[in-house]
DNA sequence: CGTTTTACGATGCGTTCGCATTGCAAAAAC
DNA sequence: GTTTTTGCAATGCGAACGCATCGTAAAACG
């Protein structure tokens, strides 16, 4: 055989690929060739690591979620209120990470709407997300309807998230947006 | 010439049928045969009407854009807190016809973050109805910033719209959250 | 050393795509 | 009634698509 090669990894540096052409160019823009092409190898390579399209992008989807996933686990543990404003910050495109990372996001959540099996692990993340809001939420501010409020606070970042993509809100004034609605929450509960 | 034809009626029903296969099925599911033969029509027809993919796609957008407009006028003129409530709701695919509309705004809305043709008209509808939504606010609760807290609002009901769409939110939790974010907002300013 | 197995690169196939072209029936214009 | 113009339907074209197949260099394995 030759030389035995860091499967993971292969697969890994195709991903980026595929997530780097959809933050640039949208999911329709990712073919075999144009991600052979992003990623500087061969089509062989590309379908000698994935089956199938299909099976690339799901690829692509996990590793995107685990990044965020990955970037609130390294979030400084500071006390709850600040650690709740860090992690809602952080949806957002304001660092270069999120900056990256957001458009790619924004593209799977539309695709979501049409496409069940991009529905389900959706849901489970963004359920996870709540659950983990509303514990903060109540460490801040106990008592009131905190799962209630989680709800309301991410679909708030998921719909900033996009406005900021789009250029319609500035990420100041989503810092601000975020920062007045936390305060209403934590103290007018 | 063959009989005359209502063009503009004509070019209606291909971005219906446009619209129709994007709700189910996704904007690159969009292509001048699926489009013909949702549209029951020739392809031939399709490209007499539209010049482009493009165009047509563009038509469509514009089409759903006026039909929500459309609906925001319908609502019947109650007090400024029960009118700002009604169009909030309508954003939310709650009736039939917002059900029909939100996936096709969820996916122009995805595009328009590599697409920068779409964020402008995008940008310019998001702006007016943040000035409608403070006017509004404004005449409910005077002082306080207005405009921040239309600007969170829009974003807020942009993304439980897409978290309805995608199954992670109820449409009677959706009011519920509607209902409660308005409370605060118009409360505690 | 020889065999086997791995990791590709290359090529080709059938399909679908957007778009251009052509042809023609029918009605308005004269 | 002829001419002209409109509204299509039909067909074709080159490009791009996902995917299957085949060939091969090379390293691990016995």
């Amino acid at each position: 055989m030759p030389k035995q090669v860091d499967h993971d990894e292969r697969r890994r540096q195709i991903g980026d690929a595929v997530c780097r052409l959809i933050a640039a160019r949208g999911l329709d823009a990712v073919s075999l060739r144009h991600v052979a092409a992003e990623a500087g190898v061969s089509m062989g390579r590309v379908q000698h690591y994935f089956a199938t399209k299909d099976e690339m992008l799901m690829f692509a989807f996990e590793l995107i979620s685990s990044r965020v996933a990955a970037r609130f686990g390294a979030l400084p543990v500071e006390d709850p209120a600040e650690l709740l404003r860090a992690v809602l910050l952080e949806l957002l495109p304001l660092s270069p990470a999120a900056r990256a990372e957001a458009p790619v996001l924004a593209a799977f959540l539309a695709q979501a709407v049409v496409e069940p099996r991009l529905g389900e692990p959706l849901r489970q993340g963004n359920g996870e997300m709540v659950a983990w809001l509303a514990g903060m939420i109540t460490a801040v501010r106990p008592g009131g309807d905190a799962e209630r409020d989680a709800m309301a606070l991410l679909a708030f970042v998921d719909g900033l998230m996009l406005q900021v993509l789009i250029g319609q809100v500035s990420p100041e004034m989503a810092v601000e947006l975020v920062d007045h609605q936390l305060s209403r929450v934590l103290t007018c509960g």
